[in-house]
DNA sequence: GGCGCTTTGTGATAATTGTCACAAGCGGTT
DNA sequence: AACCGCTTGTGACAATTATCACAAAGCGCC
């Protein structure tokens, strides 16, 4: 099997138009990586323009990532599986984060043991790795940039450490239901109880017997492919 | 309570000897690093010595670090603790690495949400937020090295996310016994239950009843305060 | 309506892990 | 020897979580 990103060109765009509309999609992302650096400029202007469907895996275990992404619009998930078909959500990517996945494989010969997979369309900016050390080279924000999201996503995956080792399941998925919640703006959650499964790392049977006992607590109200909070 | 990374001039050399003998250490721990670059050297001559004995908290829940640390010798854990007085270690730096977590706070607003505790006396080189800035604007072997250890220490923690999701306390402590074994290259480890059950996020007497079985099983013998590894 | 697929509900059961309580052993000190 | 602190052993018990098995309900489609 082949990674995505290591296979050149895919649905690349050719037209200088789409190109220069998803090269101001970055700055309007990435505002804090605007600026009038000539060697930045000339480095993004040289970047290849990426646009990939939803449901495609982008990285899994033993591929080498050779190319570095920033994300403009739409998910990527990040995930652990067992052989048995265990999963765990380990982060998502969202427009105008970078893929920490992605620096990775550029850096060093281990290759990366998860998954990545599109939730959603994506468009993204590649950069080779000469590209990208260039930028790391010639463009401070473009440093900061980098520094501040390797650590957050550092932070956020502590922080997950933290839940899955000391909380039990249904606090986690408690705050998993209040987080989805709180992320659409809306008490309506569309989404299986497989799915939730598989963010938290358990499984379905599991998960349908903890939502169970919510909604006889009153806490939610259950549908086919849906869960209402009742606060 | 203060972070003694904040604290100014802990244990500070202050003369020139000694700092030349740490600095010395520096490139002989961090090879990469030694180079011909004016600038770097520069930035290097005015940076802290810094040294610290074990046992001391460098870093809790709720401290800002400000300082930038690059270990010499010794051994820092980072590990999350519970109210009620639960562990689990997320990863040890030790000479020859970058404190990441010092990263963090030096970056963003955020602090960490973990503790940092010597385990040994260490002796490490410490800058200030400009001063790395500053490194990392004009030392490309240092921009590497930082990539390098931010994503390798990211991977840490992935592997160990997936191994505390989906494998179970026995396998995590025998897979734990085989590293420290391998680590000192010894078949005897000197810990108690107490200590390894504070490695792996669990209680000590879950961990005395699973070191119990592998005994009657004939792996390993035990011992007041050390189990000898019986292959 | 009938069919097929997905999703959910649930019983039975086992294994894992945590918690409380207390005894016992080991080693050093006085 | 007597004592103390640390460490280990273990019973009893509860709670959590996983697994297997199968039924039932919902939904789209012909």
């Amino acid at each position: 099997m082949e990674s995505l990103f290591e296979s050149s060109g895919f649905n690349s765009f050719t037209d200088l138009t789409t190109e220069q509309f998803v090269k101001n999609g970055l700055y309007q992302t990435y505002p804090c990586l605007e600026g009038d650096n000539k060697e930045w400029n000339n480095i993004i202007s040289q970047a290849t323009d990426v646009s990939i469907p939803a449901g495609e895996i982008l990285m899994h275990p033993g591929s080498l990532c050779m190319q570095f992404m920033l994300l403009i619009e739409g998910c990527v998930r990040v995930y652990q599986q067992t052989p048995n078909d265990r999963e765990v959500t380990l982060y998502r990517t969202h427009g105008g984060e970078l893929c920490v996945l992605s620096i990775n494989g550029m850096m060093q010969q281990k290759n990366f043991d998860a998954f990545a997979k599109t939730e959603t369309d994506i468009t993204a900016i590649a950069l080779s790795r000469d590209q990208f050390l260039q930028a790391m080279a010639v463009c401070e924000p473009f440093r900061e940039f980098m520094l501040i999201s390797l650590t957050s996503r550092f932070h956020n995956v502590l922080e997950l450490m933290e839940e899955t080792v000391f909380e039990s399941l249904d606090t986690r998925l408690i705050c998993m239901l209040a987080r989805l919640s709180k992320e659409n703006n809306n008490n309506l959650i569309q989404i299986t109880h497989e799915k939730l499964a598989r963010e938290l790392g358990s499984t379905r049977e599991v998960i349908s017997r903890l939502l169970k006992v919510l909604e006889r607590q009153g806490c939610i109200k259950l549908g086919r492919g849906e869960i209402h909070i009742l606060i």
